[in-house]
DNA sequence: ATCAACTATACAACTAGACAAATATTACAC
DNA sequence: GTGTAATATTTGTCTAGTTGTATAGTTGAT
């Protein structure tokens, strides 16, 4: 009779529930062995059908936490229906921010090099995580000089924001003086922030920021999810 | 493929961490609620990372006070540092390259759109590979209205180069007036072409450049080997 | 016979929360 | 100032629960 395979009707019921309403975005479904139960097969049959929500973008599980409805209710686009486009200019500005870390540490070789400071000066570092419509889409460092921004670390934790907390610090203004990209997978601990999986192609962005006089304030490194993110870089204006 | 555990990401960020002076032998690392809050994992997990390195001598823990460096890894496995950098201005410019075909065809909607022009209008294409040392770097796309560039073919068969191309049929200079990037997996062709594994992180690039009145000449899209080439964005040069 | 769907079991990796033990910090008396 | 007690931090340990993966076996249709 129906041929339908049970874990394919155990992902429609669950995608209708999510349809409806009776689970929001974010929200945790039950657990595996909950569904098996509810509808009477083994685990691996609600694996297999959350498995296929989850390539469907519908829920993103979390090991040892559960899954969770993802925060992308509508499906995928064809052609350019949602932008995901960051201007590199903006990069360090999208709305949506969470400080992951503040820390002060002495500076490594590259960074040394990038702000004009010696190897071993210490440094504030910034750990962020840029999010888009609640979805992660960045992952950030930014290192600062410590002597000639003392107090930046409260004003990143008022602001979120690295240009208000540089303004604070009195640089009014500041230019990105290079900027250098490429392409990588992500690592595990970079794909668990981004919800991606392991080894998913990410943009590498790292940048340096300059006051007016051309002195380094802003070493930064950030990691891009790679299928939610397009660089746009507008040569000319805007 | 490669299942790390994220505590293993961790381990090995940490190891890094140390082994480029961020922490110096007896520095206190941040108390384990702050890694976890940076890494995004529980406590747990981070604890494992630590017991890892506790295991190594890296690290000694104190209960109450913290975990402090005991010393700097004697052996630490430095990444093989690729230094391939290429100017995005010059993308399209790259010297050292292969004509994998010269085609006449319909243009789509996206080139269409790119360069002014309708759907199905005819439109001169270059499929190439860009070289660098004799590897194969980029594997790029560039497209021309036929219309206007009856020619191209000829000059790009002859020049190889599309700035010289463009040249012989009338424009001298010509600039990018949109750029936009982002990082993919390497399809099975791709990964051929630039000697890549199948999934491996690429840089896709697809850009416009038009004549001095703004009037585009060419769509260009670019495959970037992503751990061969680093793009350097020249932001002062204006 | 073969293959897909499903079951059964076991373990690894990670999360979650609670509490204990050692240390650091602060407040206060003197 | 100095010593002490109270409080807050921080690491150590424990229990329990959840998802990820691997292996082996059963069932049923073509």
């Amino acid at each position: 009779m129906s041929k339908t395979p049970v874990w394919k009707s155990i992902a429609l019921s669950l995608t209708s529930d999510i349809a409806e309403g009776r689970y929001g975005t974010g929200d945790r479904l039950p657990t595996e062995a909950q569904l098996a139960a509810k509808h009477g097969v083994n685990r691996h049959t609600v694996r297999r059908a959350l498995s296929d929500l989850a390539d469907q973008g519908l829920v993103h599980a979390r090991r040892g936490a559960g899954v969770f409805v993802a925060a992308r209710p509508t499906d995928y686009p064809i052609g350019k229906r949602v932008r995901y486009h960051r201007s590199i200019s903006a990069s360090g500005k999208i709305p949506g921010k969470t400080i992951l870390a503040l820390t002060t540490r002495a500076a490594d070789e590259v960074e040394a090099e990038a702000l004009g400071l010696n190897v071993g000066n210490t440094v504030h570092v910034y750990d962020g995580l840029s999010l888009a419509d609640g979805q992660p889409i960045g992952l950030f460092q930014s290192v600062f000089p410590a002597e000639r921004f003392p107090d930046i670390l409260t004003a990143l934790a008022d602001t979120h924001s690295v240009t208000k907390a540089l303004q604070i610090c009195g640089i009014a203004d500041y230019t990105r003086i290079s900027t250098r990209l490429t392409a990588r997978a992500a690592t595990a601990t970079q794909a668990l922030h981004l919800h991606l999986s392991e080894g998913a192609p990410v943009l590498y962005s790292v940048g340096i920021n300059a006051d007016p006089d051309g002195q380094p304030v802003e070493y930064g490194r950030t990691v891009f999810a790679g299928e939610r993110v397009t660089l746009t870089l507008n040569d000319g204006d805007n």
